[in-house]
DNA sequence: AAGGTCACG
DNA sequence: GACGTACGTGACCTTG
């Protein structure tokens, strides 16, 4: 049992105000504004949630402004009076924060005469006299007169601002007022409010106001003060505006002894009944809250079933099955409604409906995952809810024994769906649709226009994860999110495993359920995701860098790139014999054999055998054996350690690459495909994987022979093309950095120039330096991060880090400004206006929260430079088509380049193309303050064109 | 499945 | 005054 009792007072209607500015313009299914209201109700969640937790409230209420008049006016009837009227939408929210608030079965308390700050004062004084303590969950600033520890009952007063999820103490309060609390009132009394309309001093501000209490210590003292100044403006509006100022205290005084009309006592929070918060949920369409109360089987009133554990959560979801919840006029999903097209009547009957439409979900079934080498298996449409069908192509047929079910013949299918899918009049929804894209192409048809819903939930929820709910933006997790329903599974129909089957085994009747449920789902959760683009600000990215590349991209994926097997194979061999050489070298510098690629063994081989010093290391408990240990154990004197460095870099390669890359050989095109993920780093970036070609090694002189392995086909060359130093061109431009703009402009080195204004003079050392300065401004750079990467001390890293300030002024304000702008708002914003979310930006764990700081420092140039090549890389087609050069194909992208193959006759001629795109990338959305610098090299192998 | 390590921008 | 230290990825290996 908690000894003291600690009353939570939540100031309602400031809240709303703020949460109505923050949040979204949501409507609920009736079409009433609840923007304001979703995010009330959010904000009572958490506070509810915390109720097990050391510092979590034991009672709650919540306080709302009855009318907008109080005794102020009397006192002053233009008290309040420029305050603007609330907007149209917010108005019809008032009257919802007090459902939200029953719907809690918390007290809600307001009173006429009296504003929610005088009845808050009044309970927290009289809560504290009992010894209770108290946070008020507001930040408005006229509260923080009462924050404090009362000496008598030894009972505190604090605040949380919810929405910087931030305590105010008395060293917060004074911090922001310079004076303690209990003057927070006089230093009010001299700044006035223009939003209130309390006069204060004309020409008194914040600094001024502060200083001139802390200096004579309270407001009476301050303005006694006025005729023994120095003749001032100052002096003259002091002893002028001295009856306003009089008048304005007693206006910003809060009043703490008000009736209270309900007794401190009777709000012990005893749990939240979940029945009329369900109805509340459910009433407004806060679906993803209503599944968060049923996924914790109960009310909100313990931690653990607001946020259920992942097993929890997996069994709340298999039960949920039963009770889902349907978006709001559309039936619950039916898989019993969906139709298996096995005739060329219903096929036509299907096609026709969805010329009618113009608007068709589509999703293809095929035998595999890699959409290069897999075989087309079915197709499904959906048209609307539970309006959907799945057309077998190619089921059964792998057992002779077993009867092929009726099918249309696929080629037929195909025929018929052909003018569908390519017709621009209907547009094809999918989920991740450039899979389907790869799929029909290779199957003689180019579908357009398209959608993608995966596309365009990264475009909205980048980033973005509600507690304890993923943020991803697959299929399955995408339908929980925003349709509460669960999707069969493929393992539920194909299995796992070595029993597994192939999509085409499966009897046609469950698959028809799973793939037409597909559709039916991307149907509806485009329905569902496309309204929120022009709202939340998310349509240029998608409609104009994110949709565009889809088809590119896929494109880039058929081509794939050669490879030079027999190389690759040498390159392996050497390898291997190179490793063999220093395995027994090192067991032998060991004294005995064990496994050199297992960090546990070397590390105990290393510290405990050997007795080298070096320290454990995380919670496993295990010593670190990573690179930077093993250089500083060489340096020691340490031969091992050069001896494990140079098996660790050989087996990397060979298995990481020569010998995957080997594998990865498509038999069919005799080329390798990588798969590139349009949603794979939050920031924008593409992701690449099977294999990932983003990660070709060429730091070193032994890796790089693993690009002289990428080649091109016989009388091609490839051409890399590579912005120069991108992400600093962006920083100098986003924070608007004199000298390193000059320095681009001149085309000067720029890490030279650092150096120069860093260290006054340009040697090889002052250049290293700079440069990884450079880099360590970009990804959010703290003394102990730079001082570990220099070798040197904390303090002289902090030196430089003000130098660097000093020299390129607007680095520091880029960095206050982006992360309280995250802070505020919930995301970072690209150039381009593509939204990342940091959800932990206000984490109360200094390590969570400082790693979403850095991140966030670094995400609008990280993704402002992945827009820039994403729109260079929709516009090269179309580009080189133009200039009569359709044998130019773009094959690659690592981030700041692009890898093309083209005939050697056309290197000419493509060359300032593909440089004029790239560099005119940002035209017309953005125009920059820096030129983009192009770096063009050409060759018979990727690392010959470098 | 998780942790450690290391390849890239 | 604390993080246990730079941002963003993916693949492979060992171990439990």
């Amino acid at each position: 049992m908690a000894e003291t009792q600690h009353l939570y007072l939540v100031d309602g209607s400031a809240y709303i105000f703020r949460a109505y500015h923050r949040l979204p313009p949501l409507t609920d299914p009736e079409g009433t504004p609840v923007g304001a209201v979703y995010g009330y109700t959010t904000m009572l969640w958490k506070l509810a949630d915390d109720l097990d937790a050391a510092d979590g409230p034991t009672h709650m209420a919540v306080i709302l402004d009855k009318d907008s008049t109080s005794f102020r006016n009397d006192i002053y009837p233009e008290y309040k009076a420029n305050r603007p009227e609330p907007p149209e939408d917010l108005r019809p929210q008032f009257p919802l924060i007090r459902d939200a608030t029953r719907a809690f079965s918390l007290p809600c308390i307001e009173e006429g005469g009296l504003e929610a700050d005088d009845l808050i004062a009044s309970y927290a004084r009289a809560a504290q006299r009992e010894g209770w303590n108290v946070t008020i969950v507001s930040s408005d600033k006229d509260l923080m007169q009462v924050v404090g520890t009362d000496t008598k009952s030894g009972g505190t007063i604090d605040m949380l601002d919810t929405m910087k999820n931030a305590r105010i103490g008395p060293a917060e309060v004074e911090e922001k007022f310079g004076v303690p609390p209990h003057l927070v009132g006089d230093v009010l009394a001299l700044m006035g409010d223009s939003v209130d309309n309390i006069p204060g001093i004309y020409g008194v501000g914040p600094k001024t106001a502060s200083k001139l209490i802390a200096e004579h210590g309270d407001l009476t003292a301050a303005l006694d003060s006025a005729p023994d100044m120095k003749k001032s403006k100052l002096k003259e509006r002091l002893l002028e505006g001295r009856e306003d100022a009089e008048m304005s205290r007693v206006l910003v005084t809060l009043k703490e002894d008000a009736d209270l009309p309900m007794p401190i006592a009777d709000m012990k929070l005893d749990g939240v009944p979940p029945e009329p918060l369900a109805e509340f949920l459910k009433k407004h369409g806060f679906s993803s809250l209503l599944r968060r109360l049923d996924a914790g089987r109960g009310s909100p009133d313990r931690p653990n079933q607001l946020n259920p554990t992942k097993a929890e959560r997996k069994g709340a979801d298999a039960a949920s099955e039963g009770d889902r919840q349907p978006l709001p006029d559309m039936p619950a999903i039916d898989r019993n409604a969906y139709e298996c097209v096995q005739t060329m009547e219903r096929l036509n009957h299907w096609i026709e409906r969805a010329f009618a439409l113009r608007e068709v979900a589509v999703d293809t079934e095929t035998s595999a995952l890699d959409a290069i080498s897999a075989d087309l298996v079915g197709v499904s449409l959906a048209l609307g809810p539970n309006e959907a069908c799945y057309i077998p192509l190619a089921h059964g047929g792998t057992d002779l024994l077993s009867e092929k079910p009726q099918q249309i013949d696929p080629a037929a299918a195909l025929a018929a769906l052909k003018p569908l899918l390519e017709s621009d009049a209907v547009v094809k929804i999918g989920q991740n649709i450039k899979y389907d894209l790869n799929i029909l192409a290779r199957n003689g048809i180019a579908v357009a226009p398209i959608e993608d819903t995966m596309i365009l939930s990264f475009a909205l929820d980048a980033g973005r994860s509600l507690d304890g709910i993923g943020g991803g933006h697959g299929m399955d997790e995408l339908a929980q999110r925003h349709l509460g329903h669960t999707c069969m599974t493929f393992k539920e129909v194909c299995g796992t495993g070595k029993k597994q089957i192939g999509f085409g085994e499966v009897a046609l009747d469950v698959a028809t359920k799973y793939a037409a449920e597909d559709a039916d789902v991307t149907w509806r959760l485009y329905k569902h995701l496309k309204p929120r683009l022009p709202i939340e600000g998310g349509t240029r990215v998608y409609e104009r860098v994110d949709r565009p590349l889809i088809p590119v991209v896929a494109g880039m994926e058929r081509h794939g790139i050669q490879v030079d097997r027999a190389n690759l194979a040498k390159l392996s061999e050497e390898f291997a014999k190179e490793m063999a050489r220093l395995e027994s070298a090192i067991h032998e510098t060991a004294g005995q054999e064990f496994a050199i690629g297992s960090p546990k063994q070397l590390g105990e081989i290393l510290f405990d055998t050997m007795g080298y010093k070096g320290g454990r290391k995380g919670k496993s408990g295990q010593y670190s054996t990573d690179q930077t240990t093993l250089e500083k154990l060489e340096a020691q004197g340490a031969p091992i350690a050069r001896q494990v460095l140079e098996w660790r870099q050989l087996s990397k390669l060979k298995s990481t690459y020569t010998d995957a890359l080997q594998a990865a050989i498509n038999p069919r095109t005799g080329r390798v495909h990588t798969s590139y993920s349009l949603v794979g780093a939050q920031t924008g970036r593409l992701s690449s994987t099977d294999p990932n070609l983003q990660n070709i090694p060429i730091r070193t002189e032994i890796g790089r022979q693993i690009r002289d392995a990428f080649v091109a086909d016989d009388g091609n060359v490839l051409l890399a093309a590579d912005y120069s130093q991108i992400e600093l061109r962006l920083a100098a431009h986003m924070a608007d950095v004199g000298p390193l703009k000059e320095a681009f402009a001149e085309g000067e080195d720029i890490h030279a120039r650092t150096a120069r204004e860093m260290f006054g003079e340009v040697t090889r050392d002052t250049r290293a330096q700079a440069k990884t300065i450079n880099f360590a401004i970009l990804y959010g750079i703290s003394r102990w991060g730079l001082a570990g990467r220099l070798g040197v001390e904390a303090d002289e890293a902090q030196e430089m880090i003000d130098t660097y300030f000093k020299r390129f002024p607007g680095i520091q304000r880029y960095i206050l400004e982006t992360t309280e702008s995250v802070k505020q708002r919930g995301y970072s914003e690209t150039l381009f206006g593509r939204k990342t979310w940091f959800p932990r930006i206000n984490s109360k764990n200094p390590s969570e929260r400082q790693g979403s700081e850095r991140a966030a420092i670094n995400a609008p140039i990280q993704g402002t430079s992945a827009d820039i090549i994403k729109r260079a890389m929709a516009r090269m087609n179309p580009a080189l088509a133009a200039a009569g050069l359709p044998d130019v194909r773009m094959l690659l992208q690592v981030h700041d380049e692009l890898v093309f193959e083209l005939p050697e006759s056309d290197v000419e001629d493509a060359s300032p193309i593909i440089e004029r795109i790239m560099a005119d990338a940002a035209r017309p959305s953005v125009e920059l303050s820096v030129p983009l610098g192009i770096e063009i090299g050409t060759g018979k192998s990727w690392g010959a064109a470098h």
